[in-house]
RNA sequence: GGCGUCGUACCCAAGUGGUAAGGGAGAGGUCUGCAAAACCUUCAUGCGGCGGUUCAAAUCCGCCCGACGCCUCCA
C-alpha cells in the first residue's frame, strides 16, 4: 500500500504524491509564545513529530517547518484588549522579546521532554518582518486589498473560492457574533493584512511598513515563512482543528492572492485534548501543564504514549486513570525491552528479520500508510512483542525499528541506575542478609517480619532463584 | 444561527459492509515457604435507541436521545 490521509481539502482520504520525489515539505503551525503551553497543547507537536517520522520511515526527505508566534496577536484570550505580553513585561522589567525568549524555551523544554525532534528549521516571526510586507505587496499589487481606518484588508470578495476550505456559507452566516465587528471592514470576513491602528493600545512590537508605522496581521507570518522555506507551493501544513475556519481560510486566501497558484497540497488537522468538562483550556480552568503532571510523578513520555493511543482526529478525553493506565502500559513496555536485551544484547538487524516480525514491520507501516494510525501501530508493537516463537533478537529489533516512529525512546533504554545512599544500603543488605539467614533455616515468621520492616523503609524485596534482590519504591 | 465531530467492555481506545485490534484494571494459572516480580491464559453473541437498505451493518441511510468542538489574535 502506499501513504493514505485525510485531507481537509476535500475532506477525504486521498493517497499521499509529493511535489518532488521523495521529498516532503511539511509546515507545522508552532506555538504562541506569550503563556506556558498546556498538555492540550503538546498534543499537535507530538503528532507533527510522528508525521515526520512517519514520512522518514518511509523514505522520504522531509523538511519540517515550524513557526513561533512572537508578534502581531499576543493578547488575552478575553479579547479585552489587555496585552498580555506587555503585562508581563512591565510586571517582570524585562522587554517584551525576553518574555518571548522565555516562553520559547520552556516550550522546547517541554517538546524535549517529550521526545519530540526539532523541526528543520524554526522562524520566528519577529525575525521575518521583511518577507510578511513583501508578500502583502504582492497581494496589494494583484488588487485583494483596500485600506480603511488605518489598516489594510484583505478583500474576501475579490478572492471567489473563499470561504470553500472550510465550507462556510458567507451570506447567511453570523460572522463574530462573538466580539464586535471591525467598522472599516467591507465584508465581515475581511482580515487584516497590516494593523497601524487597532483597538489595542500601545502595541509593544511595531515596524515601519508601506503602509504606516504598526505590525502585521497574524495570519501573514505562516504565508510569508513557509513560502520562504519550502517555496511557493508545498505538500503539507498541519494544525488545530481550531484554525480550519479563520486562520487556514485566510492563509490560503491570501497565499494563492499573492502567487496565483495553488499554496498547500494536503492539509492536516489535529482534534483536541479535552476534559470531562470540555476542552482544556486557560479560561475553562483545568490548565494543566506538562510541568504540572511531571511534578505529580508521571514522566513525559508517559503523556506521549497516551497520545499515541488515539488517533490524531479523535478527541482525546485526559484523564488522571488514563494517564495512569498508559503509565502502566509503558512501564511494562520498557521492561520487556529491557529484559530482552539483558538476554540477547544485540538487536536482529531489520533485514534479517525472521518472517513472523516482518510481518508485523508490515503491519505497522501499514496502519501509519493509513493516516497515521498510531493505536493500530501501537498494536503491532505489543504483538511483536509477543509473538510466540520468535527469538528475543527479532522483537527487540522490530521494537526498536518501530520506536523510530514512536520515539518512545525505547532504542535507548537503559537499566535504571539508581544512586542509593551507601549508609541506607548497608543498612538494608544488612537486614536482607538477615532474612536470608532465617530463610534458610525456615524461620518464616522472623523471615516475613524482616520483610515488613524493610517494606516500611520504602524498599521492595523480589526473592530469585539467584538470591534477594531489592529496589526503592519510596524515599525514606 | 452556520460549520463539524463523537457515543464500542469497569476505564482509555482501534475498527468505515463480511461477522468486535491493543493497552490499563480485574479474574485464573505457572513460579514461590508465603509474597513480590515476571510470564501465560481469560475478559463485549455485542458496538446510545428505534427503524430501513443488504445474502451480510459497529460500519451505509433515516429519525430520536445524549456528549462535545469551532465560528474569539485558544492546538
Amino acid at each position: 500500500m502506499s501513504l493514505r490521509l485525510f485531507n481537509t481539502l476535500g475532506r477525504s482520504l486521498q493517497e499521499f504524491k509529493p511535489l518532488k520525489a521523495n521529498q516532503v515539505g511539511f509546515y507545522g503551525c508552532g506555538p504562541t509564545v506569550y503563556n506556558f503551553a498546556h498538555i492540550g497543547n503538546m498534543r499537535p507537536y507530538v503528532f507533527h513529530d510522528v508525521v515526520t517520522r512517519a514520512l522518514r520511515y518511509f523514505g522520504y526527505q522531509v523538511t519540517h517547518v515550524m513557526n513561533i508566534t512572537d508578534a502581531g496577536h499576543l493578547t488575552g484570550d478575553d479579547d479585552s484588549g489587555e496585552d498580555k505580553m506587555v503585562k508581563t513585561a512591565i510586571e517582570r522589567n524585562k522587554s517584551v522579546m525576553e518574555i518571548a525568549e522565555y516562553y520559547t524555551a520552556a516550550f522546547f523544554k517541554d517538546t524535549a521532554a517529550l521526545n519530540v525532534e526539532r523541526p528543520t528549521v524554526v522562524c520566528k516571526a519577529t525575525e521575518h518582518i521583511a518577507e510578511m510586507i513583501a508578500l502583502i505587496q504582492r497581494i496589494e499589487a494583484n488588487g485583494y486589498t483596500y485600506f480603511a481606518g488605518g489598516n489594510l484588508y484583505f478583500d474576501v470578495s475579490k478572492f471567489p473560492t473563499y470561504g470553500d476550505f472550510a465550507r462556510l456559507r458567507l451570506d447567511d452566516q453570523q460572522a463574530s457574533s462573538r466580539i464586535e465587528v471591525d467598522a472599516s471592514k467591507k465584508n465581515p470576513y475581511d482580515f487584516v493584512l497590516w494593523f497601524t491602528k487597532s483597538k489595542f493600545e500601545d502595541q509593544a512590537l511595531q515596524w515601519d511598513s508601506p503602509w504606516g508605522r504598526g505590525y502585521p496581521g497574524w495570519h501573514v507570518e505562516c504565508s510569508a515563512m513557509s513560502m520562504k522555506y519550502l517555496g511557493e507551493s508545498f505538500d503539507l501544513h498541519a494544525g488545530g482543528i481550531d484554525h480550519v475556519a479563520i486562520h487556514h481560510t485566510n492563509e490560503i486566501a491570501q497565499s494563492e492572492a499573492a502567487t496565483g497558484r495553488k499554496w498547500v497540497n494536503y492539509w492536516l488537522h489535529n482534534e483536541f485534548l479535552v476534559m470531562n468538562a470540555g476542552k482544556m483550556s486557560k479560561s475553562a480552568g483545568g490548565f494543566l501543564t506538562l510541568k504540572s503532571l511531571l511534578d505529580a510523578g508521571y514522566e513525559a513520555l508517559d503523556y506521549r504514549y497516551l497520545l499515541l493511543g488515539a488517533h490524531y482526529r479523535s478527541q482525546l478525553t485526559f484523564s488522571y486513570e488514563a494517564l495512569d493506565s498508559a503509565r502502566s502500559a509503558r512501564r511494562s513496555l520498557n521492561e520487556r525491552v529491557l529484559a530482552l536485551r539483558d538476554k540477547v544484547g544485540q538487536a536482529t538487524a531489520p533485514e534479517a528479520l525472521q518472517p513472523a516480525a516482518l510481518q508485523r514491520l508490515a503491519a505497522f507501516r501499514e496502519a501509519l500508510e493509513n493516516d497515521f494510525s498510531t493505536p493500530q501501530a501501537l498494536a503491532e508493537l505489543w504483538g511483536v512483542l509477543k509473538e510466540q516463537n520468535l527469538p528475543a533478537a527479532d522483537m527487540l529489533g522490530a521494537a526498536c525499528e518501530m520506536d523510530r516512529v514512536f520515539g518512545l525512546g525505547l532504542a535507548d533504554l537503559k537499566t535504571e541506575i539508581v544512586t542509593v545512599d551507601p549508609a541506607f544500603a548497608a543498612k538494608i543488605n544488612t537486614l536482607v542478609q538477615a532474612r536470608t539467614v532465617a530463610k534458610q533455616s525456615k524461620d518464616w515468621a522472623r523471615a516475613d517480619a524482616l520483610r515488613d520492616e524493610i517494606n516500611t523503609l520504602g524498599v521492595l524485596l523480589e526473592d530469585s532463584p539467584t538470591g534477594t534482590t531489592w529496589k526503592q519504591t519510596a524515599r525514606p
